[in-house]
RNA sequence: AGGGGCGUGGGCAAGUGGUAAGCCACGGGAUUUUGGUUCCCGCUACCGUAGGUUCGAAUCCUACCGCCCCUGCCA
């Protein structure tokens, strides 16, 4: 029962309030709307984790679209390696998958539909006139000349359009909406371009292809949709969405709600970015496994579920924010730990020769595949594997130091180590080439430890992995790493490609246990000690093993190796320069404020500048609550008739109308109200009273806002009268000290925010009834106890 | 006559007038045949800034500041 839940989303709650209150039929309907003009990347994985995920939590459907209403950019191969990420996602359309190409006859119809409303025309125009006549963010746009040709020629031109009459880029449809629009997209967008050019799906059905404002949501309402979900850029697209829903005869009323697009450090998710890295044979193909696609992030060894949990733990909102990519990396490790098999590999082979281990014999060691102390998900965590051990073996070279810096714990001349599984050796001889360069080492062993375990209790500071020489495979071990080496690639030059990091995949050669072999490609494992890797699925051959790395392990001591070689960075003392270039200043026009509005009205209505006047000479308010009063006509109607029946100060009355009531109003025209400055004033006034308190009267003022009526009626009806009867409030009090005690005894404590804690408890226990003055009073000498 | 959005600890993010959740990162400790895992503890935020309303404000009002998006016959 006090289990908490999970914070629902903003677009969770919305879709709970619609359910709450029947708005679509109880239905929720979402959709998934890929252009197929290139590969999914992790930003798409969230937004799918999204439609389907909602619709999946709230009994609905979510809809596989492709948006594919520009023939020059799309191809099959995308449907098809689309289709193949979302079900490797986890997610299924079942009968649910669309093609806005699909539409393309019912779209054309609604078209001509709006062109016969006089809502459409052909433009002649060119590109460039349209694009100067369009206007700036600041000017107006000019009407086109064709803007208003009869519909039957606009009926002709667009039939003739289709027919194919007309060259490319001679002629557009666009909807007829308002040239002097402040949003740009509403001034008469285009709806209809002509292309002679070839459909992916529809061959050469057509010449003339819509646009994305005008197919998208209509296709949304012909598939009746009900929560369309996109990111923050569409905003301004929402109104130009509900144009035409509302204009085109379609019966369906799909809403658009919008999102923050996922963006990670470390990376670039744009569609140009990443076909530039592909294209200029930065990575070697769209999956390439350094790639934040969904097919590289597959055939790096992400698992669909640590990329739904990611999608999950980033949350949901309208905040234009950026991802650690360490999350990313949590998510994968957090799921590869609970899931998958250890085994030994040598990423960079040392050889050692165990002297005193008699020559030419091997044995096998029986080593456990999981760790047991932590849960396997869904698996067992018993099992084990026959790994051969022999004289002579592989360690990897970073767990041997000839020097072993402060806190060492592996392997250096004259120290100890247990080779995990197996047994306990100490290294007595370093042999190096003639460069110096350490080749082989010679331990010997202790007999007794085999297993790992000393029988005389002793104990070691380091277990190393291994691989015994005979019975190695060799592999090819890709090291990859983050594709920038910046958080914000290009920040510096512009160019993202400066900050590409050389070092994002390194190929070595090392060894694996045989175990393997019998695995197919694709099976993950955590190589012990070092991370967690993939058989890759295209080059890794039977004979010729390949893996990637997924991810390292986390590496405290590569940590505080870090930490220590900065500390010594650090000490010639030189301040590190300021880098970032200032910012240039972007010349934006200043925003029209409200007060600008205010004063503009009043410029317009000399009635209301009058009322603006007096407000501050008869009446005595400071001019800035009467500029909020007389802001707009109906405010200041509102204020008047309020003021005509109030009996107590009219400075008071204007500071509830700025402060309360306007906050109350939120969206709604005073003029619209169910109720009257009468009746207002009447709330003040018995707050004034003392018959409400001020905590109460928000409720009141909400319901009269609402359904109007007697506030007098409203207070008995709601039970909202003030109780400042002190036995009724010391037994309030009192239930409440009961209630908290382990609070009150924080309180006395010395706590004494928590004073505030207290009064709100009262409040609630009597609904707000309560007189906070008295309340304060009792309170504070039964807390002093 | 520009318009649309967003600002809560290092990074995310709950919160919608009554004790500022949680996650990641970071720091400590315990356990450990992975410097892994797991388990504890810490991270003592006054909520972009400044005023105001209120017994009480991250939440309501006002002004200001900062950041993002929009002038494709792309989506």
């Amino acid at each position: 029962m006090s289990e908490r839940e999970p914070p629902r989303n903003f677009l969770e709650q919305i879709v709970e309030g619609h359910l709450a209150q029947g708005t679509h039929g109880g239905r929720v309907v979402t959709r998934f709307p890929p252009e197929p003009n290139g590969y999914l990347h992790i930003g798409h994985a969230k937004s799918i984790c999204l439609n389907f995920g909602i619709a999946q939590k709230y009994g609905g459907v979510c809809h596989l679209r492709f948006d594919d209403t520009n023939p020059l950019a799309e191809e099959t191969e995308f449907v098809e390696s689309i289709q193949d990420d979302v079900r490797w996602l986890g997610f299924e359309w079942g009968e649910h998958r669309f093609f806005a190409s699909d539409y393309y006859e019912r779209l054309y119809q609604l078209a001509v539909g709006l062109i016969e409303k006089g809502l459409a025309y052909v433009d002649d125009q060119t590109v460039e006139q349209i694009r100067v006549n369009r206007g700036t963010l600041t000017e107006p746009g000019t009407p086109s000349p064709w803007r208003d040709r009869t519909v039957a020629e606009n009926l002709a031109l667009f039939a003739g359009m289709r027919a194919g009459e007309f060259a490319d880029g001679s002629k557009v449809l666009r909807a007829r909406i308002d040239m002097a629009a402040r949003n740009i997209l509403m001034r008469d967008p285009l709806m209809y371009r002509i292309r002679h050019a070839h459909h992916h799906r529809t061959g050469d059905d057509w010449c003339i292809y819509p646009m994305y404002d005008f197919a998208h949501g209509l296709s949304d309402a012909i598939e009746d949709i009900t929560h369309s979900i996109c990111t923050l850029e569409f905003e301004n697209n929402r109104e130009l969405y509900d144009w035409f829903v509302e204009h085109a005869d379609v019966a369906a009323r799909p809403r658009q709600y919008e999102f923050a697009r996922l963006n990670l450090d470390y990376t670039v998710m744009s569609k140009r970015k990443l076909r530039q890295l592909v294209e200029e044979g930065h990575v070697a193909g769209w999956d390439d496994p350094r790639m934040p696609t969904v097919a590289g992030m597959r055939r790096r060894g992400f698992t669909p579920a640590s990329l739904r949990n990611f999608a999950e733990m980033v949350g949901v909102t309208k905040a234009n924010t950026v991802i650690d990519i360490g999350r990313l990396e949590y998510a994968i490790r957090d799921d590869l730990n609970h899931t998958v098999s250890r085994v030994m590999a040598v990423v960079d082979p040392l050889e050692v020769v165990i002297t005193n281990y008699p020559e030419g014999q091997t044995e096998t060691l029986d080593c456990a595949l999981y760790p047991h102390d932590h849960p396997m998900h869904g698996q067992p965590t018993e099992g084990s594997r026959p790994v051969p051990f022999g004289r002579t073996l592989y360690i990897d070279r970073s767990d041997f130091a000839e020097a072993a810096p402060k806190g060492w714990k592996r392997l250096a001349p004259g120290v100890e180590v247990r080779l995990r599984y197996a047994y306990f050796v100490t290294c007595h001889k370093v042999i190096k080439d003639a460069d110096g360069h350490v080749v082989r080492l010679e331990c010997t062993y202790d007999p007794e430890t085999r297993g790992g375990a000393a029988p005389d209790g002793r104990k070691v500071k380091g277990t190393l992995h291994w691989v015994a020489a005979h019975g190695a495979l060799p592999a090819e071990l890709r090291i990859y790493d983050r594709l920038f080496s910046e958080p914000t690639p290009g920040a510096r030059t512009g160019d993202p490609l400066d900050d590409l990091n050389p070092e994002s995949l390194v190929v070595k050669r090392g060894f694996i246990e045989p175990s393997v072999a019998a695995h197919p490609a694709g099976t993950r494992y955590q190589f012990e000690r070092t991370g967690y890797f993939v058989s890759d699925t295209t080059d890794s051959k039977p004979g010729a093993l390949v893996f990637n790395r997924i991810v390292t392990l986390r590496d405290t001591w590569a940590k505080l190796q870090d930490k220590a070689a900065d500390a010594a960075d650090a000490l010639p003392g030189e301040a590190t320069e300021p880098s970032a270039a200032p910012k240039a200043q972007k010349a934006r026009p200043a925003k029209r404020t409200k007060a600008q509005i205010r004063t503009h009205n009043r410029a317009a209505d000399p009635a209301l500048e009058a009322r603006f006047q007096a407000y501050q000479a008869a009446l005595g308010l400071d001019e800035d609550t009467a500029d909020l009063l007389a802001g707009e006509a109906d405010m200041a109607d509102l204020f008047d008739a309020a003021r005509a029946s109030y009996a107590g100060d009219v400075a008071g009355l204007a500071k509830w109308f700025v402060n309360d009531l306007s906050g109350a109003l939120g969206d709604r025209a005073p003029a619209e109200l169910p109720t009257d400055g009468a009746a207002l004033a009447r709330v003040l006034t018995l707050v004034d009273e003392g018959t409400v308190t001020s905590r109460a009267s928000k409720d009141l003022l909400e319901v009269l806002l609402r359904d109007g009526g007697d506030p007098d009626g409203l207070v008995a009806a709601l039970g909202l009268e003030a109780v400042a009867d002190t036995d009724a409030l010391a037994d309030a009090i009192a239930g409440v000290l009961a209630k908290h005690g382990a609070m009150v005894e924080r309180f006395r404590g010395g706590e004494q925010k928590l004073f505030g804690f207290f009064i709100g408890q009262v409040m609630q226990a009597t609904g707000g009834a309560a007189d906070p003055k008295a309340v304060r009073d009792l309170l504070t000498a039964a807390l002093k106890g």
